[in-house]
DNA sequence: TTGAAAGCGCTAACAG
DNA sequence: CTGTTAGCGCTTTCAA
C-alpha cells in the first residue's frame, strides 16, 4: 500500500496550515494570498498530493455525483436513458454513475434503503419490478427520482410515460390502417399499475373506441426481450391463428418479432403491420425499419434533471412532490402502413 | 436535512459501547454474546440505524465496489462487457458501477488520476480512445485493469482482444468462400496500435497469404456505428465499386451495412456476404442474421475478474502485471456462405 | 489573510 | 465477551 500524501503533508512541505491548503485546494476567493497559493501550489505538485474525496465527503456531505439504478445493463432503454442523463447531469457539473438492480424489487429497494445511497448526491430509480407500496415505506436521506414504465408511489418526485395512451395510439393508429386482428406481444393480467397491464389497457381501450373485438387468442403475455418476441411470433405462426397486426410491448420484443416474421416468411408490412414502443435507437436500421411509439425519451431524461437538481438546490423546505408525464408521439417508419 | 443516526446512538439506547454496536453489524464472530447482539439489534431497529460507508471507509479503506469506465454507454459492446462483468463480480460480493468516459482520451486519464478512483477498490477501464503514453504516466494507487481493443502499457495488468487474429480470421474464411473484393468498413491508416490498424493489418494479411491482391477502393475508414456502417455501403453502392463481401469493423457497423444492403436491393449472402467483429446480441436477431468474430467475450470477462481480485487480495508485493488476449472464434450465421 | 481546535461516523488495536 | 482510546483526512467554526 502507497502511503497516502495528506493536507497535512502539504500544508507541512509548504510551511502553512491545513487550512490555508484546504483553502487552496477549494479555490475559495480571497482567502489566500497569491504568494502562498503559489507555495502551496507548488507543495501539492511535487508530493503529487490528491484530496480524499471520501473524506471530504465525510466532512461536507457532497459527492458531486448521481447515481442511477437501472434493472439491466443490457436493456437499450435503460441504457439509452442513462447516456442522456449522462449528458444532461454533465452539463449541471454533475457526474453520472450507472448500476443495476437486476429487476429484482428487493435489489430496487435495495438501492434505495442501502447506506450506500449517501455515496451520492442523488439518485435516479428506474422502477421496473417495483410494487408501490414496498417502495413507499423507503425514507431515504438522498433527493430521490423515481423514472418508471409503471406508477409508482406519490411520495418521490416521478417521471412517467403515459402507457396508456401510447399504447392507445399505437392500437388505434393500426386499427385505423384497416388491422382487425392485432396481437399483443407481452401483454395479459399483471399487476395492477405495471408497465404490461397499462399497455394492455390501451390496446384495449383503442379497440373499444372502434368498435372492434379483441381477439383474446392474440394477446400473449411474456417478458420483454427480443427472444421474447421472437418465441412469441412464432408460437403464434405455429398455432396458426391468423394476425394482421403486431404491436410489441418493447422495441426490443418487436425487433425479435420482426426477426421471427422473417423467418416464417411473412411479409411486413404487406402481410403483417409490426409496431413497437420506446423509439429504440437500433429500431432504425432493423429491416424492415422498426415503426414506434416515442414515450417522450428526450422530455422524460429533462424532466429528471431538472428534479434532481431542484431538490438538490433546494432548501430544506419540504415542497410537495412533482410527477412529469410527457406526451407520446407516433413514428412511422417501414413497419407499418399506417398513412 | 434529517439528523443522522449513529452508532453512538445505538450504542446508547442499548447500553453498550461504540465498539459492540460495530461488531455487531459486522457480524464478527463470538465477539458479543447473544443477549447483547438482540439489544442492539433491537436499538438499530427502532432508532432506523444504517451505517455510514462513507466513514466506514476513511476508516477501513474498503468500499466494496469496483467501477468501470467505458467510452459510451450506448455502446452494445461495452455494455455488454459490463453485464457480464457485474455478474461474476457479484458472485465474488462485490458490486460494478459503470461511469462513461465519453471516448476523450482527456477523460480516461482523468478516471485514472482522479481522487475519485479512491472510491473503488478497483477500477476497469474500457480503452478506446488511448494514448499508450500518457496512460503509462498515470500511477493510481488503486488497482485498475486495462481492457482494450487495442495495445496498452504494460503498467497495467491488461485483457487484449486478438484484433489481428481475429481480422485475418475473418478475412480468411471471406476469401476461402470464394470472395475476392471484401470491402472494409472502418479500416484506414489509425494510430499504431489503435483497433482499427490492428484489425486491418489482419485484413491484409489474410489476403497476402492467400494472394489475393487488396482493392483499395474498398477500405473504408470510419467510426463503428451503424451510423456509419451505414452510410459508407450507400457511398459504395454510390460508386459503382464492385464488391462481393464487406467485413465491417464491429457488429454495429456490420448491422447498419446490413440496413443500407437492404436498402440498396442487394442480396445477403448472395450478391454480398457481411461479417462483423464483435458478437453482440444484437446480431443473432438481425435480417440476416449477423456472422461474426467473437473475440473471446466471456474468456474477457473472466479474466478481468480474476486479475482485479488477484491485485484486490494479493499483499502488498508488486507482483508482475499479467496480460490476457483470448483466443477469437468465428461465429457463422446467415450473412455469410462460407462453408 | 492565516491558523487552531473540533469533529464528521466509523473501526483497529489493545486492555479489561 | 465488552470497553477505551485514538485517528482515518478533511472542512467548519471561530479566533488572531
Amino acid at each position: 500500500m502507497v502511503t497516502r500524501v495528506t493536507i497535512e503533508d502539504v500544508a507541512r512541505r509548504a510551511g502553512v496550515s491545513n487550512m490555508t491548503v484546504s483553502n487552496v485546494i477549494n479555490q475559495r476567493p480571497g482567502r489566500v494570498g497569491a504568494e502562498t497559493r503559489a507555495r502551496v501550489l507548488r507543495a501539492i505538485d511535487e508530493l503529487g498530493y490528491r484530496v480524499n474525496l471520501t473524506a471530504r465527503q465525510l466532512r461536507s456531505g457532497r459527492t458531486g455525483t448521481i447515481g442511477l439504478a437501472v434493472p439491466d445493463l443490457l436493456s437499450d432503454y435503460h441504457t439509452a436513458l442513462a447516456e442522456r442523463l449522462a449528458d444532461r447531469l454533465e452539463r449541471n457539473g454533475l457526474r453520472l454513475v450507472l448500476e443495476r438492480t437486476a429487476a429484482r424489487l428487493s435489489a430496487e429497494l435495495d438501492s434505495l434503503s442501502a447506506p450506500r445511497l449517501d455515496a451520492y448526491d442523488g439518485f435516479v430509480l428506474s422502477v421496473v419490478a417495483g410494487d408501490a407500496e414496498a417502495l413507499a415505506a423507503v425514507r431515504p436521506r438522498t433527493p430521490v427520482v423515481l423514472i418508471g414504465e409503471q406508477a409508482v408511489p406519490d411520495r418521490f418526485d416521478h417521471v412517467l410515460m403515459d402507457n396508456v395512451g401510447g399504447a392507445r395510439l399505437a392500437t388505434a393508429t393500426l386499427l385505423r390502417s384497416g388491422a382487425r386482428r392485432i396481437a399483443l406481444l407481452g401483454g395479459g393480467d399483471d399487476p395492477e399499475h405495471s408497465m404490461p397491464h397499462l399497455r394492455t389497457q390501451g390496446y384495449r381501450a383503442a379497440h373499444a373506441e372502434a368498435g372492434v373485438e379483441v381477439v383474446e387468442a392474440l394477446v400473449r403475455a411474456s417478458s420483454f426481450t427480443r427472444l421474447d418476441g421472437h418465441r412469441l411470433v412464432e408460437e403464434l405462426v405455429g398455432a396458426g391463428e391468423p394476425f394482421d397486426a403486431v404491436f410489441a410491448l418493447t422495441d426490443s420484443a418487436a425487433l425479435g418479432a420482426l426477426r421471427a416474421l422473417a423467418d416464417a416468411g411473412v411479409r411486413v408490412p404487406e402481410d403483417v403491420q409490426v409496431i413497437g414502443f420506446d423509439d429504440l435507437d437500433a429500431g432504425r436500421w432493423s429491416v424492415p425499419r422498426l415503426s414506434t411509439v416515442d414515450p417522450g425519451n428526450a422530455a422524460m431524461a429533462d424532466a429528471v434533471c431538472e428534479l434532481l437538481l431542484a431538490r438538490i438546490e433546494g432548501g430544506p423546505d419540504p415542497r410537495p412532490t412533482r410527477v412529469v408525464m410527457p406526451q407520446p408521439r407516433l413514428v412511422e417508419r417501414e413497419s407499418t402502413r399506417l398513412s
